[in-house]
DNA sequence: ATGACGGTGTGGCACCGA
């Protein structure tokens, strides 16, 4: 089976997109961040049309997750309990797979800004509360894997410049450490099992050409539980919806599970 | 140090993203 990741930067430009992504590459489950629109404007019928269920968690503006999958979603969870919240990043849900339950967890982390700022003391309080949930949910779900945007570039191959970007958002000391406690809880970062071309990244700037010069960081990630990691067979960073007419910035990450 | 690009909501722009 195969899972996949891909912040679209507002759905509702992004829709006629997603909808060719998955004609394209029919995987049987995909976490989708940055809605930017509200439950009651979730395409449900297009989607339906195209042979996916959904879960949502919406949000006016900002932020926004989803999860579509081919097959039923149980057990959905919509951001992270115990920890209070007015921004929509997190969904959790549920696949039966022949294989038995999985469990998919869907987040749009934290930006942060800047470190120092307000916004990066938000993240790095949401990432210790993510990390104590994701703990508890491992526990419950043996067979568990966490895609979405991470905002992490988690090692200085992950960005275009390491040294001129040393110690600024997405590098800093404090979320690497972050990324490092999640992979300490049991988790794997699937892309990283395999060898993998140089400079390969999810997400270009708009901006100066970023994605013509190849200025990105990888900052999607999809991350497999100890249960799984054996059936891995592959992980890719699909590059193809970034060359597309408005594209998202960043672009989907796709794991092949055995 | 700033802005560059794109989306949203609103309003003649500001805010946010990464």
């Amino acid at each position: 089976m195969q899972l996949a990741t891909w912040n679209v930067n507002s759905l509702t430009v992004r829709l006629p997109q997603v909808l060719d992504w998955l004609a394209a590459n029919p995987v049987d489950a995909l976490g989708l961040q940055e809605l930017k629109l509200v439950d009651e404007k979730f395409p449900h019928d297009a989607l339906r049309e195209a042979g996916y269920h959904a879960a949502v968690f919406g949000q006016k503006t900002y932020n926004g997750v989803a999860i579509l999958s081919r097959t039923p979603l149980r057990d959905v969870v919509r951001n992270i309990p115990g920890h209070s919240d007015e921004q929509a990043r997190v969904i959790a849900a549920t696949l039966d797979t022949p294989e038995g339950p999985l469990r998919l967890v869907n987040c749009y982390f934290v930006n942060g800004q800047e470190p120092g700022s307000e916004k990066f003391a938000y993240k790095l309080l949401w990432l210790a509360a993510l990390h104590r949930w994701i703990g508890e949910e491992m526990q419950a779900h043996s067979r568990l894997v966490l895609v979405g945007d991470f905002n992490v570039a988690p090692e200085d191959r992950d960005s275009f410049d390491p040294v001129g970007l040393k110690d600024t958002i997405h590098h800093t000391v404090e979320e690497r450490g972050h990324f490092q406690a999640l992979l300490q809880l049991g988790l794997t970062d699937s892309y990283r099992m395999f060898d993998q071309p140089e400079k390969s990244y999810s997400w270009w700037d708009y901006r100066m050409l970023g994605f013509q010069k190849n200025r990105g960081l990888r900052i999607d990630h999809i991350l497999v539980s100890e249960a799984l990691r054996g059936s891995v067979k592959a992980c890719t960073i699909d590059r193809a919806p970034r060359k597309n007419p408005q594209p998202s910035d960043h672009t989907p990450v796709v794991v092949t599970l055995a």
